[in-house]
DNA sequence: ATTATCTATAGATCTATAGATAATGC
DNA sequence: ATTATCTATAGATCTATAGATAATGC
């Protein structure tokens, strides 16, 4: 039953990329080794040869996740710098990124499972916060740098705050409300 | 080892108390039926005359937590309601807050506990979501009743975020950082 | 007599490991 | 020969329940 050495490697990216899916979803405890394996093609038993913890895992899919969120931002931005800051805001808050935490914002989906786990996947967060707060300096027209830089904060903390409010209710008008009164106020400014 | 009918009522408020601490601190699958008796000073077992099930106890846990948070927003109302908003904010944006989830902010510690789990407990976040708009909403200045509202919600969102934000970072400068930072956004509108 | 709590345990699930298997890569 | 994966299982933990115990409250 044994793979190539560069089907293995495939695997492991697999795994890890489930992983930052389904911790997304269900939080870290939320989702077990045998059911992440499962999820992609293969067995419990299998996941010790790729990974020494499930703890471990958790680092690697933090990371996958936090890249992949800063490259869809960059993406924009390299597409249209003058429309990235309006276009990053619009596309975050909206039902679908609500609805599909698999694949959005992990500081939304996993940012307090990560809080409160053992250090290791709090490093990752760090440094792609600092990231984004700077991409979004960059996007910010006019203002002094600590301006900027205060506005920057400000603003993808009200996306992170308004995600989790959106998430949290079971009242679908008063969600969308949260959403588009934050991006109302977001765009405005 | 039986106890009086109203000691049994205070050992349940005791339990749901415990609970809404720890389900903050450690997340609803972060923390057992087991041991959040033994931190009541109850047993494992006598758990199932007070609940029908630990998902019955969390949505307690969150009513409680809600109705103590905003209790104490009323409070500072009630206090100086000229000084309310930026009491709250400034009460709220701290590496206090911060560090003691188990007493805090419930949509910033369980939200997204809340929102992963089966509908049960997100009638409360609604409700609870609901009246803390409409509380920020009268300590608003001035402006029309839907920009009030617009910014009531944006301004609890960028307390949240900024909250979620500051603790899954692992660089104590950022965290203030971010804390301050939408403190002084907050402040100066 | 009722009932709040306790002891003990069933049954499920979870992380991690040991050893077998079989295909790769030297 | 090496090694990626699989099967099987150990040991811990988790929710929930059954039955015993003993103090309350009629």
């Amino acid at each position: 039953m044994k793979v190539s050495r560069e089907q293995a490697a495939l695997n492991r990216e697999r795994i890890v990329e489930v992983a930052a899916k389904l911790f997304r979803e269900k939080g870290y405890d939320g989702i077990g080794v045998a059911d992440l394996m499962k999820n992609a093609g293969l067995t419990h038993g299998g996941f010790y040869g790729h990974f020494a913890s499930k703890e471990d895992l958790m680092i690697e899919a933090c990371q996958h996740a936090l890249e992949k969120s800063l490259e869809g931002w960059r993406a924009k931005v390299a597409s249209d710098p003058q429309r990235a800051l309006p276009a990053i805001i619009d596309n975050y808050l909206t039902t679908r990124h609500r609805d599909q935490p698999g694949g959005g914002c992990p500081a939304a989906a996993m940012g307090v499972d990560a809080a409160r786990m053992s250090p290791g996947a709090r490093p990752a967060f760090t440094k792609a916060t600092q990231q984004q707060f700077s991409l979004l300096e960059g996007l910010l027209p006019d203002g002094a740098p600590e301006e900027r830089r205060q506005q920057a904060i400000s603003t993808f903390a009200a996306m992170v705050g308004a995600m989790v409010l959106a998430r949290s209710v079971d009242d679908e008008a008063l969600s969308e409300e949260i959403l588009d009164a934050v991006k109302a106020q977001l765009l405005q400014e």
